[in-house]
DNA sequence: AAGGAAGACAACCGCTCCATC
DNA sequence: CGATGGAGCGGTTGTCTTCCT
């Protein structure tokens, strides 16, 4: 296709920052807010790529950024992220406030994958490295129909590794309860689509229970846009999702929500609604009360 | 004390996604 | 609807530091 690079490469800095750098670049974001890459350098009088500005100053001159050592307790959230997201580092770095991508790209590459070896589990998959179905477990998915995968699977369980942490475990298991005792029906196969259209591999939820029942529970406090028609009924895994405009929405709630939208819908046709208030469901750690928004993930 | 190995992390590169024209 | 460009992401590399012999 030919595209013009980013910058003239020529006429550019590249290796370490320097102080007086840093100064100038934390000084124009200051004052004129983030954005616009390609034309900052040139705008703050550095020579440095777009590219690069915004690589430091989201990874290291950010002002909300977190320095210092991973806890116990993030260590043990970005395996459990790790094993449901994979190797989306910008997801990850979104469930945890004050950390960037990079940061902990880096610090899974240099701890957490030994950790998890020294454990005896496979980084990659969570599961046992001397697990020999694992392998073949994978290798069935990949070449069978995610309809059959899923009539197929019969754990029950969300596996997140063996030996994690007491409060980890706790968390999965608040996580598990809140996802087996909730009322509606997912259906299996609409699920592998979501995780397919989302790009989160099934591989890397080598346990989920895909006959899993799951919904947002039922509260007393459920706000109106829930109740379809005056009927209150509960919302599809599809809605659940955040994903309210879905084709793949069982509930009827794209088809109600059209008429009634407590919310904005952005050019895609995404909407960005939420509950406002009321029920309360924690999958990922969302607030009580949210509809999961795969999007709100995104929060750099 | 010196030098090599390993670890840690900042930064770069190339690709993809998405909005705009 | 395809081309284009900006922004963002994930993989990889480079360099500095620390550890070990």
């Amino acid at each position: 296709m030919g595209r013009s690079p980013c910058c003239e490469k020529a006429h550019t800095n590249k290796g370490a920052w320097t102080k007086e750098e840093d100064d100038r670049l934390i000084s124009y974001i200051r004052a004129h807010g983030e954005g616009c890459w390609r034309s900052l350098p040139k705008a703050a009088g550095l020579l440095r790529c777009g590219k690069s500005c915004r690589l430091r100053w989201i990874n290291y001159l950010r002002p909300d950024l977190k320095r210092g050592n991973f806890t116990e307790e993030e260590d043990e959230l970005i395996i459990k992220l790790h094993s449901l997201l994979g190797n989306k580092w910008s997801l990850i770095a979104g469930r945890l406030p004050g950390r960037t991508d990079n940061e902990i790209k880096n610090y899974w590459n240099t701890h957490i994958r030994r950790k998890l070896l020294s454990r005896g589990i496979d980084p990659a998959t969570h599961r046992p490295l001397n697990d020999s179905t694992s392998a073949s477990h994978n290798q069935e998915q990949q070449q069978q129909p995610s309809s059959l995968v899923a009539a197929t699977a019969t754990t029950t369980t969300i596996s997140f590794a063996s030996s994690v942490s007491a409060s980890a475990s706790a968390a999965v298991k608040q996580e598990q309860d809140t996802l087996t005792t909730t009322s509606a029906t997912c259906n299996a196969n609409m699920f592998v689509g979501i995780m397919e259209k989302k790009n989160i591999s099934m591989e890397r939820c080598p346990d989920l229970n895909l006959e899993l029942t799951i919904s947002p529970p039922r509260h007393v406090d459920e706000p109106d846009h829930h109740k379809f028609s005056g009927i209150e009924r509960s919302l599809c895994f599809v809605c659940s999702l955040g994903l309210q405009n879905s084709k793949d929405c069982k509930c009827g709630y794209a088809t109600v929500n059209a008429n009634n939208v407590n919310g904005s819908t952005n050019s895609n046709g995404n909407t960005t609604t939420t509950a406002s208030g009321g029920a309360g469901y924690d999958f990922l750690g969302l607030k009580p009360g949210s509809v999961w928004d795969y999007r709100s993930l995104e929060m750099k």
